[in-house]
DNA sequence: CCCTGATTCGC
DNA sequence: GCGAATCAGG
């Protein structure tokens, strides 16, 4: 396989989209994840962001009086943006009555969610629209649970969340997914439910 | 062990 | 230019 202007352009979308080399490697066919990852250097994509250029900050060397200089310009690494300096937290206090215990309280810190454009997320879990049957197979299956965290999350494991996410008991299912899909059967069988389930379920 | 991207270097 | 091997890491 070479790298058509075809195969370039799917490689460009799915990347700046967000998608892994592997996955780009599978949807192209014929090459590995390496040579996708290969590719988008070549092109000159590997930042997924698009910084226009940090502008390097000449780092203007206070002293530099050498009477044989050698290397006027080391011509190091390219000098990193250097990250912003955490701008001074605002002390912030909540007037929570209720809480007994001093909480952190974590702040929802002004930033941009980065979603990672894949599968849709599951409704949750509601009552009513599933069947009794089906609910008490997934209770069943939700505590055969492999209780992964997101990091531990492949896309051979399924994805539905279990829990509260705000709490310490929040993990994902993590059981064996099926092919192509982001659920396990349990999982698959209350997430995608046909049109016609839906419309007159018996209440 | 599953996965991720980054880098190197012989081709 | 290409990509396998390797590295570094979650």
């Amino acid at each position: 396989m070479s790298w058509t202007d075809e195969r370039v352009e799917t490689l460009k979308r799915m990347w700046s989209e967000g998608q892994s080399a592997s996955a780009i490697a599978k949807e192209l066919g014929g090459v590995t994840r390496n040579a996708v990852i290969g590719k988008v250097h070549r092109l000159g994509l590997s930042n997924r962001n698009d910084e226009p250029e940090p502008a390097p900050a000449p780092a203007p060397e206070p002293v530099a009086e050498k009477k044989a200089d050698r290397k006027p310009a080391p011509a190091v690494q390219a000098p990193r943006p250097e990250p912003q300096p955490e701008p001074a937290a605002p002390a912030r206090e909540e007037p929570a009555e209720e809480e007994p215990v001093s909480q952190p309280v974590f702040t929802p810190v002004p930033r941009r969610p980065i979603v990672p454009a894949g599968q849709p997320l599951p409704p949750q879990p509601s009552a009513n629209e599933i069947s009794p049957e089906t609910l008490a197979s997934v209770r069943e299956v939700e505590k055969r649970a492999r209780k992964l965290t997101l990091m531990e999350l492949t896309e051979r494991t399924c994805k539905w969340p279990i829990g509260d996410p705000a709490t310490e008991k929040f993990w994902f299912c993590g059981l064996p997914s099926q092919a192509g899909k982001p659920y396990c059967e349990a999982h698959v069988s209350v997430a995608f439910q046909p049109m016609s389930s839906r419309r007159d379920r018996r209440r």
